[in-house]
DNA sequence: ACATCTATTTATAATTT
DNA sequence: TAAATTATAAATAGATG
């Protein structure tokens, strides 16, 4: 009945690989806690998921093992030492900047706010129940896909700001 | 013959404990590469012996995801931006994370989501006019903001942002 | 979607080479 | 000291509830 394959490879279907990445990121994570109780070592694991999700794993404690990793990088490939002055020049500028799309993108979103009010689709979701705002919010997901691909066969030069936009508003972000 | 226990405590002897160390290192670095393959995901493992040695393992490699945990680290705990020596990793990982998310939308951009066909108000975006799509994707804006809103108001614990892929960038922490 | 079950594969502790 | 062997424990893919 059961027939057990083990191709190491990419799992295509989204469901098994789902269940597979659940079951075997477990599976790791107790073999490093056997690890560090047998063997008395320190540990740390980091996972992100293909959704992006970061799933952690760490004994003692994470931040503990990745910052002695990051001292000990930092004290063997000393380039990295001399560049950090520059680089923190760069860093916090590029900071500054992203921190000024911010405040300009909720500008943008305040201002929008009150020019379209009663367009079909926008009626009172506060009315829906939880399940329902759920759902649609789930959906979202799939539709905004489908914009930006109309979006792009109607017009496919890459003067489509709304495109991008549609990305920060719906996409999986880290940067914020 | 071979008697073959399974006690999870130290192993005192320290050469039978160095072996452990060795081979179980191995087997966790071998599952981390398996599930990489096989789920997509990005993984990082540092492990410290006992002696104090530092292993590393990493897909795509250990620096890119260490540099992308700790970039998440920072916007929670962001009193770590003050390290200047991070400066260089973070802007490496601003521009890396640029590119992966703009290969991350052309990933999206092809899959497509068939998965909630019939909803409501999921008609055939395809057949509008261009400015009709960018009036639509522009309100979707506002809508997003909406739902979250009202879904923090119905469940205010931490469960709802798991709903929205624009909160992922929370991490989960197993301590061992 | 989530837990449990089971056949099978995989990891590994002790031993041998 | 380290690599291969082997018997057994542990992990897990697929099925089931």
């Amino acid at each position: 009945m059961d027939k057990v394959k083990i191709p190491i490879k990419k799992i295509e279907n989204p469901n098994k690989r789902q269940v597979c990445f659940s079951k075997r990121k477990m599976g790791i994570f107790k073999k490093a806690s056997e690890l560090s109780i047998m063997c008395g070592t320190e540990i740390a694991i980091i996972v992100f998921s293909s959704a992006g999700k970061a799933f952690t794993f760490g004994s003692p404690n994470i931040d503990f093992v990745v910052d002695k990793y990051q001292n000990i990088s930092v004290h063997i490939n000393d380039k990295k030492v001399h560049k950090s002055w520059r680089s923190e020049q760069q860093y916090n500028f590029i900071l500054r900047e992203l921190d000024a799309e911010k405040k300009h993108t909720e500008m943008l979103k305040i201002q929008e706010g009150n020019k379209q009010a009663d367009s079909w689709w926008r009626r009172n979701i506060e009315d829906l129940e939880l399940h329902q705002l759920r759902e649609f919010n789930d959906s979202l997901k799939g539709l905004k896909e489908r914009i930006v691909k109309v979006l792009q066969e109607k017009e496919p030069s890459d003067k489509v700001p709304n495109e991008i936009e549609a990305e920060q508003l719906l996409s999986t972000s880290y940067m914020g």
